[in-house]
DNA sequence: CATTGCTGTTAGTATATGCTAATTTGAAAC
DNA sequence: GTTTCAAATTAGCATATACTAACAGCAATG
């Protein structure tokens, strides 16, 4: 468990979230979600496949090595807990805190690590409803897209897609599309490829893409109103 | 005030540090304290040079300019300011801290800076005793090695150059020779080139060397036993 | 089947950061 | 003044990370 680079980190990160989100992890991929060039990507997992951190399948797939899983996991790990610190210890608003964690993710030392999980509680999740690597959503969690008009949902999770724009994020932060909070589905119309809800805080529209990448629960007719953090 | 490479900031903090020890910042100190060859120090002062940051006299002596001077007090302040955060808010030994805040002092955005100070209370010194950029130890303060046999000093500020060595700083910490406790200077033998102390946690004897990088306070003999954090 | 087009790869460069070995320079010492 | 030593510098090289331009490979589409 050698140490590696900002780049590298930044690589393995990228390649356990599309996992997650189980999206295809090819390297055109990395290259746009990092606005990195294909030919340096290229090069760069050739240090990786060297070091022993991803294997690249005959169908060009990269697969983490479980080496490059492990690590990937601590940092995604130092960053959802960067972002709970950032969020709730020193009131940084959750729709910005994930480019400030994303420095502080390269930085941490185990001890760190360590002892600012106990501080802030061991938390599982982090600020846009991320689990931590280890963490799952419960099993009825649906995305956005597949709720049907008339439910009542809660939303548990932001995709992570979502967070790297700041104008998206404060968009969901003022029509209060957050974690814990309830939304009713009014409708899906294809024609504007968008879907409406209704909130307590008033009306809100959603285009599909977005839709796709927030994740809710359904909440039973009869029990309204659950805990509002 | 451009983004600058850690390794830029690591070469600002050092001769922001030698400058305000009062040492003459040449590039062969850069060397010794980053451990890095000479040629790779030139290169880099170079390249320092032509960014603006710093200008080499007709003696080589390296001067920050307006601008380098300016960045390099703001990673000072966020070193200390992590610092404080690592000791009195994660609880990590003072002794230890300086490792830790040495990765994170290059990962903070201004926002989380200012966020973090307001969170601590804008404290003034780190704990080690150094005064953040801005503030001054007391005009009193004098070294180890100035105080009189017989004088009661209280510890203010361990020298930057021994935070390198956690061994070293372990020691200190046995011996309660760290900032706020008081002891009372019983002998400085040239033989041993080395001073010996006596506190309420028993005797201690510093070698000249380090004496020289402990910065104290003598207590006038009627009011003993001032705060102790 | 041929064309279109995305993906991957090569070639050629550039910059920052690092090294060792060798040379130059400048100041202090004899 | 010459010697001597430490500091600075040059030469030569290596690696990680970046880019553009050009080309190859393969799949979907017409």
């Amino acid at each position: 468990m050698t140490e590696h680079s900002k780049v590298i980190e930044e690589y393995l990160l990228t390649l356990y979230k599309l996992n997650r989100a189980g999206e295809p992890a090819k390297a055109v991929t990395i290259a746009n979600r990092l606005d990195t060039s294909p030919p340096t990507v290229h090069a760069t997992i050739l240090r990786m496949q060297r070091d022993g951190l991803v294997n690249v399948t005959k169908t060009k797939e990269l697969a983490l090595t479980k080496e490059g899983q492990s690590i990937a996991e601590d940092i995604a790990y130092r960053h959802n807990l960067s972002e709970y610190f950032l969020c709730n210890t020193l009131g940084i608003p959750w729709y910005e805190v994930h480019q400030h964690a994303h420095l502080l993710e390269h930085a941490m030392t185990p001890i760190v690590v360590e002892k600012l999980a106990e501080f802030l509680g061991k938390p599982e999740f982090c600020p846009h409803g991320t689990p931590m690597p280890g963490t799952e959503l419960p099993e009825n969690t649906i995305t956005l897209m597949e709720a049907q008009p008339g439910m009542t949902v809660e939303v548990a999770m932001i995709g992570e897609v979502l967070e790297d724009s700041v104008d998206l994020m404060k968009i969901l932060h003022d029509h209060k599309v957050m974690p814990g909070k309830q939304h009713k589905v009014i409708e899906k119309t294809e024609v504007m490829r968008s879907i409406s809800l209704e909130s307590k805080e008033g009306p809100s529209s959603l285009p599909f893409h977005v839709a796709e990448k927030i994740f809710v629960i359904e909440i039973p007719k009869d029990k309204k109103r659950s805990i509002q953090p």
